[in-house]
DNA sequence: CTGGCGCCTTGATGCGCGTCAAGCCCGGGC
DNA sequence: GCCCGGGCTTGACGCGCATCAAGGCGCCAG
């Protein structure tokens, strides 16, 4: 691909473009963003490809521009704990800047992604330069915080149930019609919630008994959304 | 309490030496942590006192000085999930300095305790000017992610077993003799190991019957380190 | 000393869910 | 058309653990 002036500046306005559109970069000077896309590389990743694996040395952190990023742990028993799935949009492994023992995580696209690789030894000079800068990613990792703490919440709902429906009322607001496509394969599912694949066919079987969901191959339909969030009540309830 | 000029001297001086003991100022220069210091508040709190509850606005962030702060969420169950317990010289809630919805979580003291609480706005001014203050936000705010992730890990753990293996494991090696002294009762414990007393004086039981461990009222004495490590293994291995 | 009250321990029971295994459905290759 | 493999479902079974219940033990007050 012949790097002209003319692409190198289109591919820099659209790397702008969707950096203002990151919730960590949004509302910055224009000048500032420039400034960190220079210096930025560009990652078109297969379905599959791995970001980075834990324990490896931070290399700077990511932005999300299109497709989905898995960070996950794989336990010793070698279970995959799916921590976040990132979208468009989203940053991930600031965390790892500012500390020595690298990535505690590992990222894999899950679908075909284009990602934004933001290099460790600039962004850190450029903090140092701009205080605001150093606030958003204190804001971002604090997000990033929350996001952990809901998922020991998540944890500590015994009930594979009710991490169901849990899960079923967050992904439910967000979809028209309440109509929500899988991410992935049924089992992929069930990894994310924390069980196997038969436990969720069976749970899905039930809540589809009573008439509250309908279970397609690659959708799940909410039917009555009141009535889920209130059998969720119900479960913490009795807990 | 008479505030003679000697008096604040000698209480900043006794401030500024435990922050020089803490993870996050420790090498700053003195001029740093005695402005810190000038704004920064001491609390003083009895066991069972209430540092901050989840949701509320920020007031800053702290710095444990003595005694011990439990961090934790309750569920809409009312369970209480430990997230950590912090000792003299660490920091907790930098997370909701950068953040507009609050605390995300309770910290109540566990012990008597003393604790600086360094309030939000001059703290924020501060990083503004000083860059290397907020890298060192950060690798605090990413040590914490750390600590969940860990705590993500544990609890992919299933077995409680393997869960208390871990934590004596892990606690063994700062106790001097293998002598652990426990943090409060043993409910405690269990809860922080996200189980019942019963169960967990089961599996204790089960340990000192394998002549693994001795168990007093208030303390665990681990006998055997490296076998404790090898049946820990052990059961990850056969998972 | 005696009663009451936590805390810990131990036994019995039931339930959720992980696992193995078998059958079903669907799409792709030949 | 056939076959075959992968994903999904459903059944059977066992294990780990929460729960209920009862008893022992230390502590403090009366």
């Amino acid at each position: 691909m012949p790097t002209t002036p003319r692409a190198a500046d289109l591919k820099l306005t659209g790397l702008i473009g969707t950096m203002r559109c990151s919730q960590l970069f949004t509302g910055l000077p224009t000048e500032d963003l420039a400034l960190i896309a220079g210096f930025s590389l560009t990652l078109q990743l297969a379905k599959g490809d791995y970001l980075f694996h834990e324990g490896e040395a931070s290399r700077g952190f990511y932005l999300v521009q299109s497709g989905a990023v898995n960070v996950h742990r794989v336990s010793a028993t070698g279970k995959e704990q799916v921590i976040h799935v990132f979208r468009a949009g989203e940053s991930l492994a600031e965390a790892a800047l500012a500390s020595l023992t690298g990535y505690p995580a590992n990222a894999r696209a899950v679908e075909p992604s284009t990602v934004l690789l933001i290099p460790k030894a600039p962004v850190l000079d450029l903090i140092g330069q701009r205080p605001d800068l150093a606030l958003r990613m204190l804001g971002s990792m604090s997000a990033h915080l929350r996001v952990l703490v809901g998922m020991l919440d998540d944890l500590t709902l015994k009930d594979v149930e009710s991490r169901l429906l849990n899960w079923l009322v967050k992904h439910g607001r967000t979809a028209a019609g309440g109509v929500i496509k899988l991410p992935g394969t049924k089992r992929v599912l069930a990894a994310e919630l924390g069980t196997s694949s038969e436990t969720l066919s069976r749970t899905l079987a039930r809540l589809r008994d009573q008439k509250l969901i309908t279970v397609g191959a690659r959708t799940i339909t909410v039917l009555a959304a009141p009535a889920l969030a209130a059998q969720l009540r119900r479960n913490l309830g009795e807990g």
